[in-house]
Order: C-alpha cells, then structure tokens, then sequence
DNA sequence: AGGCGACTAGAACGAACGCTCTATCCAGGG
DNA sequence: CCCTGGATAGAGCGTTCGTTCTAGTCGCCT
C-alpha cells in the first residue's frame, strides 16, 4: 500500500486483461450483446475478479472499457495527425489508417465506442459521461492540429467537430460495405473541405 | 385470397402494428435490448402472432423494421431534398428536419437503423441486406438531387455518399450532446463542399 | 351446416442473463 | 506462526431471453 512502491504485478494484469477484453468486446458487439460471463472468459478471469475491480457492475465495467477505447482511437488520430505537416493530408492520412485497421480485422473492428453510445443513451450516464469526453477528446486533437495550420481558432473548432462526425460515419459505412472505399472517399471530401479555409 | 379484392384490415393492422413498434424499438434499444415479449406487448399483440407473421423469428421481424425505417428516413430525405432547388440548401434543409424531429422525440430517436445495423454487422445476413438496401436508397435519393443540379454523375454519387455518411455520424454527435448544433453546422459545412462543386 | 385456414392466445422449455454470496488462496506484517 | 485483507474461484439466486407448442376463436366458402 506504500505509495511509492511499484504497483504489484498481478493486479493490475488481472484488472487490465479485464478492461481491455471488455472494450474489444463492446466493439464488436455492443453493450447488450455482451455478457459478463463471456467478459471473464475471455479475459481468463473469474466473475469473483470482475466484481472485485468493478463492483458497479457492467456499467461501471463498460465506463472504463470506452475510456480504453477513447485513448485507442486517439493513438490512431495522433498517428495520422503527426505524420504530415499540411492538415488536409492529415486527416487523409487518419482515413488511410482507420481503413487498414478496419479491413486488417476482417471488417469487425469499428470506431471502439459508437454501437455502444447509441445502446446506452439516455439511459447509462456513467456511460454517456465516458462517450461525452471521448469526443470531446478527438475533437480537441484535431481542432488543435488545424488551429496549428494557421486556420481560425472558430473555424478549427467547428471543423474538427464535423470531421470527427464525418469520420464516424464513414467508419459505419465502409463496415457495413465491407469496404475502404467511404473511408477513402470522405479522406478527400474532408481534405477538399479544410482547403477552403486557407 | 383474391388479388383483386381489398386486403383485410384487421390482418394488415396486427402485422403493421409489429413492424411499427419493432422499428421504434430498434431505432430507441438497439436490437440486442429489445425483447420479442417487449415487441408483442407494445404493440399489442401476442406472441402467437409475432411468430405467426415472421416465423423466421427476431432476425425477419427486425428486417422488417429495418426496411420500415428506410421508408420512413427517405420519406423526410425527400421531403428536405423538395424543399428547394438548390442542392445545398436542400441538404441544409434535411440536417434541419433531423434536428426538429430528434429534438421533439427528447433525443431519443435518431438514425432509425444504425444502432441495429451495428449490432448485427457480420452475424446477422438478413438484417444486413436491409441495411446495406437502405443506406444506397438514401444515397440514390441524394445522388439524383445533385446531379439534377447540375453536378456531375461521378462527382454526384461520391458526394451522395459522403452526405448521408455525415449526417448518420452528425446525428449520432446530437443525440449524445442532445443538442441541434453537431446538426446545423454539418449542414452548413456540407453546404459548403457541395457549392466548391459548381 | 360444416369445415377450413388465418389468426389469436399464452403456458412452458432450456439457456443465458446480471449479480450475490461464501469459501479459498496467498503474500506481508505483527 | 498466525493474522489480515486483497484477490481468486465458482455455485447458485431470481429473472428474462427466444422459441415452440397446443388450444381456441373467428370469418368465409361450399
């Protein structure tokens, strides 16, 4: 309990193995379609281990399973954003990189947190409360990287939200199609749309 | 039996009935949260009946609504797309109508198929097939309003993609943020790529 | 009048759900 | 050496799930 001691080993394998095979599982089947028990399989733990680290039940346990996922997805926006000094590139690049994500996990992989913010709206706020920040969290890392490019502090705000919007749906659609092509396709859509604020 | 004759309407009512509550579930629970007992009761009619009309089961009634919901997504596409010549006001008029419709339900009911769609993306091929016709009957509708405009076929169809592709994440940002906003500015920055078109 | 098919009605099935509970394990401090 | 408390383990609770099944009602055709 020393504070200053390392963080003993075991407990935070167990407790992590948790989080993240609930975050993979809610990507790729929601909120409802996902069990407890199919949690703690999959994550070599027992329902005793899941209780223990998550006593607010599945929502507490989904909670911290988007705040994974939010930093996953940020990694990638990062990715794409660092890559290029010239902001429309950059959001190109940030749909190059969603696609090959997406076709490298046979199209099961989506955004880590959409099905699961539309089955709990309105009716989870511990949930909701994690989706809000996520967002506002993407939405934060590319209005900085447009601010940065020189366009307006106001216009970079406003679209960083549409391109975060754009990229969702994007994402829906080219998994549902099985194809990079809306991805591909709203990265120059979006890359036209940046180029006529400068 | 007769073809020529008038369809029953105590029959057409059960089974409308159905599909009806079916749709507004999906669209509000997702399709892992709503139960067929939950279907049957809401629309008040027994489970005889459910089984009796989609004896394929939970699968073939949420097809069912699915392509319930498309009709009715396209019935208000159309009716923005209506609303004016100019193809980017028209599209300007759609984001408005999704905003009053998803305000008036108290946030509650945005894209009447995405939640389900993403849900059952991969296991459920009947539901997708819906899906997959719903999304290019949205998209058809808009493509054929652009290139009436004037835009080309080419660029018309890349756009049309692109704009439902938006609208569905921009819907999804308003509910969660249960605000207009995410809405009207999509509107304004769709507006804006459409106008770079001419 | 009789029968037939469309439709309604809901009890019952096994399986799975989220969650609670008690029992056990084990490392570190007295 | 035992004691303590975090962590593991899983049986079992009551409920609900999707589906099946049998029984009954009703209107229409011959």
């Amino acid at each position: 309990m020393n504070p200053a001691n390392p963080v003993q080993t075991t407990t935070t394998g167990t407790r992590d193995r948790i989080v993240r095979a609930t975050s993979r599982l809610l990507q790729r089947q929601g909120f409802e379609g996902t069990g407890i028990k199919q949690i703690s399989r999959e994550a070599q733990a027992t329902l005793g281990s899941v209780y223990h680290f998550f006593p607010g039940g599945k929502q507490e346990l989904a909670a911290e399973a988007i705040r994974h996922g939010d930093q996953e997805f940020a990694d990638l926006l990062r990715a794409g954003l660092d890559s290029t000094d010239d902001p429309a590139e950059a959001i190109t690049a940030c749909t190059r990189l969603l696609a090959e994500a997406l076709r490298d996990s046979d199209w099961q992989d989506g955004c880590p947190i959409t099905t699961t913010a539309l089955e709990t709206v309105g009716r989870a706020p511990v949930i909701e409360q994690a989706v809000t920040e996520a967002f506002a969290h993407w939405r934060a890392l590319v209005e900085e990287k447009l601010h940065g490019a020189g366009i307006a502090l106001t216009d970079a705000r406003e679209l960083a939200a549409t391109v975060i919007n754009t990229l969702e749906g994007a994402e829906l659609a080219a998994q549902v199609a099985r194809s990079e092509e809306p991805l591909h396709l709203t990265g120059r859509h979006l890359a036209r749309l940046i180029d006529t604020y400068r």
